[in-house]
DNA sequence: GCTAGGCGACA
DNA sequence: AATTGTCGCCTAGCC
């Protein structure tokens, strides 16, 4: 099954979740049309606020619809629940999967519920941010400047390339589709060969106008004034891998790598100082289902024997003994990790790693080499997908790839490494799915106490009485660890804090 | 007001 | 040609 909507229509505008929850699951205090019918604006329901901003103060029965879309053995599917009415005649229910019934449909009130929670942002603290960054950007865009000989909009790519290669005479290291690059990577490049100072200025400029801009700045503005509190969209169908995405304001890309970025974090806090913030981090669990599918011998041991896996590998790799790996070694099987999961060429490794492309491909090889089973069922993904035409995660999602059936040879390796990767970073989706229903189903029976507040991808952040953290902790490493039956135990790191910056 | 392109934040 | 999946800010050009 291709699942490519969930919602309910009122009025004609889309609602993935909030309102589907509260017609779908019975166990809601505000279940059922009615309900929905009488309060529906009057109430402290967040998606609500999309209404109002249309316009729209009153509904009718006759414009609420609970719509999925659906691709189904290759036939669109779509279902209309109107007005209570259970299912659209045009298909059985039996012909839903289990993936449907038991996992996307019962992530729909979890979702509704993370929306609706929404998490507290210490506005005063991003306040002070925002000042002096503001600062900063001012004092950078002088010496910029300055250094240039005359003002420019430092905003845009296309006159900071003038500036760079025609007045600067700085080499062109990269093309866009329509131009000269100026990224990161290319700054960096320039300011390692040449003296000039400005492409280190430049990467200082766009790191905190980056962070400014679109979180410092942008994060107080949605702070939704009823409840004082950030209520982004969780979007079911947002991620073709199966993946949740993140809208108004995306919660799952909130800095985290540099110094700077991280001080955003400390924003996101919980609601009094009897709370805390809580975040449980699957560790490394698309390598752990990558195990799990090709149930490689070495694979699949370091896993059981809970080894550090990158340490683990790059002692396989170079032939030394655990504690004899360097950082440098572990970090390069590091980046060949992640960089199997999509597919990645000797090519790619050298550039990432700055290393020269043989000993790329060497590495790579001796990967291979120590690790059978993961060519293998690189092998098998690619084969399979090429004789079904969709590639299929561990609850059976699919995503049909096209690209395999392509004569470009482009084209062909693009889905090459899509049936590989869909197939990991899909089933953990899966698995995440699966904690959240079965975390959300111990809240909602009143054995644990927390509420679930934002999902990255590997990682749930909930609000937990202080009181209770240690338990509440035990009880959502067990769920999450234990999500699905897996040949490999899956591990989930724990940490709290009063915010989401510290831990433990 | 809309769209495309460049860029960069996250897993 | 060369690493998967997202969302959002800004510029620039067009309506």
């Amino acid at each position: 099954m291709v699942l490519r909507q969930i919602g309910i229509e009122v009025a004609g505008l889309a609602f993935d979740t909030m309102l589907a929850s509260l017609l779908l699951n019975p166990a809601s205090p505000s279940h059922g049309l009615d309900y929905l019918a009488s309060s529906l604006l009057q109430h402290d329901m967040i998606p609500i606020k999309d209404l109002i901003g249309k316009g729209k103060n009153q509904i009718t029965m006759a414009e609420v619809d609970i719509a999925v879309s659906t691709e189904y053995a290759g036939e669109d599917a779509d279902f209309t629940w109107r007005l209570g009415q259970l299912l659209a005649p045009q298909m059985d229910k039996s012909d839903l999967s289990a993936l449907f019934y038991e996992t996307e449909m019962p992530l729909v009130s979890v979702l509704a519920e993370m929306e609706h929670n929404g998490i507290t942002l210490d506005v005063k603290l991003l306040a002070s941010l925002s000042e002096s960054m503001g600062a900063s950007l001012a004092s950078l865009t002088e010496n910029i400047y300055a250094l240039v000989g005359h003002e420019f909009n430092v905003d845009s790519p296309k006159q900071l390339g003038v500036v760079l290669f025609d007045e600067m005479g700085l080499r062109v290291v990269k093309k866009t589709r329509t131009g000269r690059s100026t990224d990161a990577d290319t700054l960096q490049t320039l300011a390692d060969e040449t003296d000039n100072p400005l492409p280190k200025l430049i990467l200082e400029y766009r790191e905190l106008a980056k962070l400014k801009n679109t979180y410092v700045d942008a994060l107080p503005k949605m702070v939704f004034p009823r409840t004082g509190r950030i209520h982004a969209s969780f979007n079911q169908t947002g991620a073709i891998t199966g993946r949740l995405s993140s809208s108004d304001p995306n919660l799952q890309n909130i800095p985290i790598r540099t110094e700077t970025g991280r001080k955003i974090r400390y924003a996101f806090i919980a609601c009094d100082a009897q709370h805390v913030l809580l975040a449980a981090d699957y560790s490394q669990v698309e390598l752990r289902l990558l195990a799990h599918f090709c149930q490689d011998q070495a694979l699949v041991k370091a896993f059981l024997e809970g080894q550090d896996i990158h340490r683990a590998v790059a002692a396989q790799v170079n032939g030394v003994a655990l504690e004899d790996v360097t950082p440098e070694q572990r970090s390069a099987a590091k980046a060949v990790n992640f960089g199997i999961i999509y597919g990645q060429s000797a090519f790619g490794l050298a550039k990432s790693l700055g290393i020269p492309q043989g000993e790329a491909k060497a590495f790579i090889d001796m990967y291979f080499m120590r690790y059978p089973g993961i060519r293998m069922f690189i092998d098998d993904c690619i084969a399979r997908t090429k004789k079904t035409g969709y590639a299929e995660t561990i609850l059976g999602r699919r995503r049909p790839i096209p690209e395999l059936q392509s004569r470009n040879r482009n084209q062909i390796a693009f889905g090459e490494r899509i049936a590989v990767n869909t197939v990991v970073q899909g089933s953990a989706a899966d698995v995440m799915k699966r904690a959240m229903i079965d975390i959300h189903h111990d809240i909602k029976t009143g054995r644990l106490d927390a509420n679930m507040l934002i999902q990255v991808h590997d990682e749930l952040v909930f609000e937990i009485p202080q009181a209770f953290v240690e338990k509440a902790s035990q009880q959502i490493r067990e769920r999450m660890e234990n999500a699905l039956p897996l040949s490999v135990p899956l591990v989930v790191d724990i940490a709290w804090a009063n915010n989401w910056a510290e831990g433990k």
